[in-house]
DNA sequence: TTACTTAGTGTAAAAAATACACACTATATT
DNA sequence: AATATAGTGTGTATTTTTTACACTAAGTAA
């Protein structure tokens, strides 16, 4: 990318905000540049997009090089292309989205050859970002707010099996707002898109709660009639 | 763009879908496409991304060559790129939807040199499209449908002088569906972005219509807050 | 056993969405 | 002048959805 930006038609890349939670905060993965521009600062991970691959193979392959997770929930949410936005050229870049659950002490590997490490940082305490990353970002925010009213991604963010009061956390991280605990479980229960186990949760130092599942068969069967959560 | 695909790492267009209203049908204009690939098809304008231009400016310059008009409602909706929607290399699209009044029996100048003429055609019957362009299509649609129940982009579609009969039928035509016109009135005015004129509407064989715009500072003020149209 | 912490539950009031029909008015036709 | 025609403009009752609100039950820790 270096070399040659001004041989080329257009360069075309791809950033990913990954977001993450971890039962507490809402966190995004950032790299640490390992070469210029922006040597040392911090970015959205991302990548040039190669010949052969599609744009969403091309995203998820940046997703799983750095947590080796695959299968994710990625989507497409907005182009970035100010000439200017790339100190070495006109760069556009196509923003993904993606949602993951942390808490299984991963290990992350920056296998890419220009990020030094990847960090976890809670999106309320974000360092400066590299190039426009900071705008990406807002946007990606902004979109995941909208959509969480009305897909259900909350889901992606916790793990197989969840209380009805960490959906609720979730929510209320997303739409930055409290929500009545009596009016979310009634609501989110007419939805019947999730199943209730014959389970508790495990490890908690008070009263035990039910765990529930997505029901993603259920769900499919809704799909096509608008959801609001 | 023909002869050099190979030299370059990636090649980036954008295609519109430009839908126009002219108070019966909901339309689009396309292209007859004068070169390979897909000589003689119809399809959706666009064009490459010049290197000066940003990703808007770009696509505002499409539909201006096309229509001669400025200043139009337009929004990018996604970015298509599968390895193979192009005969002839890796071209990764963005698509954009523009919204404009039609009517005034605008002359269309195909300058593009691609294009043998444009025309407009109702979306209900669409002639074959190149490319993934039918794809393209249907995602326009389906995110304007979304997008007109949240945002106020109906008025977009009408003159700046209109009827409520008026704007209920773009709603009607976009989302597929009858509205109940006491229900629809109601709703719309408690919105309070419409003003009342002290007007007619003429040339009507029947009693006229009072005419009302669209305050777009009224709206201004409510925005934030999420509407639902 | 007691203190502590979160789980889990119902109801009433307000707001929003829906269903529904007829008289009025301007024009065109005879 | 009378009449036909076509769309305008309006209100209410019912149902559904949203909101506001507080206490008891269950399990753990000391």
């Amino acid at each position: 990318m270096k070399e040659g930006l001004a041989q080329f038609n257009s360069v075309f890349s791809i950033d990913c905000v990954i977001f993450g939670f971890d039962g507490g905060e809402l966190k995004i993965l950032l790299i640490e540049r390992a070469e210029e521009p922006f040597k040392d600062w911090w970015a959205l991970p991302g990548n040039l997009v190669s010949e052969d691959q599609s744009l969403d193979q091309s995203a998820s392959s940046i997703l799983t090089s750095l947590t080796g997770l695959r299968d994710i929930y990625m989507e497409q949410y907005y182009a970035f292309g100010d000439p200017g936005r790339h100190p070495q050229g006109r760069v556009v870049t196509l923003a993904y989205y993606a949602l993951i659950r942390l808490g299984g002490e991963k290990e992350l590997h920056p296998v890419t050859s220009y990020a030094k490490r990847a960090v976890w940082w809670s999106v309320n305490d974000l360092p400066k970002l590299a190039f426009d990353h900071k705008k990406i970002f807002d946007k990606g925010l902004e979109k995941i707010k909208r959509r969480i009213k009305h897909q259900p991604i909350a889901f992606e963010l916790l793990p197989e099996k969840f209380t009805l009061t960490q959906l609720q956390h979730v929510y209320e991280l997303i739409l930055g707002k409290k929500l009545d605990k009596r009016n979310f479980r009634k609501k989110m229960l007419s939805f019947s898109v999730l199943r209730e186990l014959n389970e508790k949760q495990k490890g908690v130092s008070y009263r035990a709660a039910t765990l529930y599942k997505f029901d993603r068969r259920k769900y499919a069967k809704l799909f096509g009639k608008e959801i609001s959560f």
